[in-house]
DNA sequence: TAATTCCATTGACCTATGTTAAGACTTTGG
DNA sequence: CCAAAGTCTTAACATAGGTCAATGGAATTA
């Protein structure tokens, strides 16, 4: 069945019941994004908040010269979304994108207003998972402003091990807040202090 | 009356009856630091959720070395507190301090959950809250690493423009992730380039 | 399969910020 | 009211990472 992972996912907060599952699955809509496809883009309302069941996505903020940031990846049992724009209808702060084919589950404000109310429940599951995507971004900054970008890379690297396979060098590199070309270097002198 | 600057606060959100305000008066109580004092310890677990009325804090998070970093600051009605911490009992990720005499309002768990049942609307004005606290740390982070540390400190000016009379100048260094001698020297280049 | 675009690497050079140290001025606490 | 602690500035020097340019390989597309 194509919510399993979501059920499980949200098995580890709280119990459901055969009914609660069922309004689950009923609320949540399996999507395909092809390599490149974008699930929304900054700037628009993003009205769609999507579990990963497979695939690689980024988020990333586009600054006013046209420079892209990866504020973060999105792979499989992860959340993607821009919640202000998604429950306030602000414009999106961020685009997301596929970096290969992935398959979602997604679902709009006025659904999961629905969900809400048939499983309160979720509500304090949602309101953790937002704690803990503040608690990143914290994180993120701290690390942004003490840490330099081998700090930072082996900790990317410890968090996501598999993260070179999933995701080309570049991209990489603007997750850490540093130049393809800065990545490139730095790898190069890991692999010959190992020595 | 002390709780008015938190009803008002709190009115630009939603509607509430005199009976609201007054659960509201009867939730919050008035504590007072004086200078130095800490609201919580990193580490220990925060049982303070608190408005801030007035005085000036800084919320910093103290690195393995031992640097601090100032996270943020916290002014008159502005909330403080670590939300995770608060609601799922865990250590707190940084401390709060007062950087003058302050007074705050301030609730504690359990009173919170308290107040939820009393008020639902505020759940909503929460979630706002703490989605715009999210998104804060997100520019926080693209600023960091795609911003030179004097666009960082225009941009902070902008949005508190009296912080220089508020906080000593190490703490705007540390709040803009640089030492207090890079922002000496900043300020100096911003001077005579006005000339 | 050719043509084109994208991607990773390298090197030379540059700049913002860190590091260390010193001195003057201000505030705090006994 | 003095001593001590804290704060701000300046300067000389060091370094991480940015900038620019060139190259070769890989992946897309016609």
């Amino acid at each position: 069945m194509q919510h399993e992972d979501l059920i499980n996912y949200i098995e580890q907060y709280i119990t459901l019941s055969d009914a609660d599952k069922q309004i689950i699955c009923d609320s949540y809509k399996v999507m395909h994004l092809d390599k490149k496809e974008f699930l929304f883009h900054q700037g628009d309302r993003c009205e769609t908040e999507a579990f990963v069941l497979n695939g690689t996505l980024r988020v990333f903020y586009s600054d006013d010269k046209g420079n892209e940031h990866v504020l973060n990846f999105a792979l499989p049992t992860w959340w993607v979304g821009d919640i202000t724009s998604f429950y306030e209808g602000s414009p999106a702060f961020m685009s997301v994108q596929a970096l290969e084919p992935s398959e979602l589950l997604v679902i709009r404000p006025e659904q999961k207003e629905e969900l809400f109310k048939k499983i309160p429940a979720l509500e304090r599951m949602f309101r953790i998972i937002i704690q803990k995507h503040l608690t990143s971004y914290q994180n993120r900054f701290l690390a942004a402003i003490s840490k330099t970008a081998d700090e930072r890379y082996m900790n990317l690297l410890a968090r996501i091990p598999n993260i070179e396979q999933l995701v080309p060098q570049h991209q990489i590199a603007s997750y850490l807040g540093i130049l393809p070309e800065s990545l490139s270097r730095l790898k190069r002198k890991l692999i010959e202090a190992k020595k």
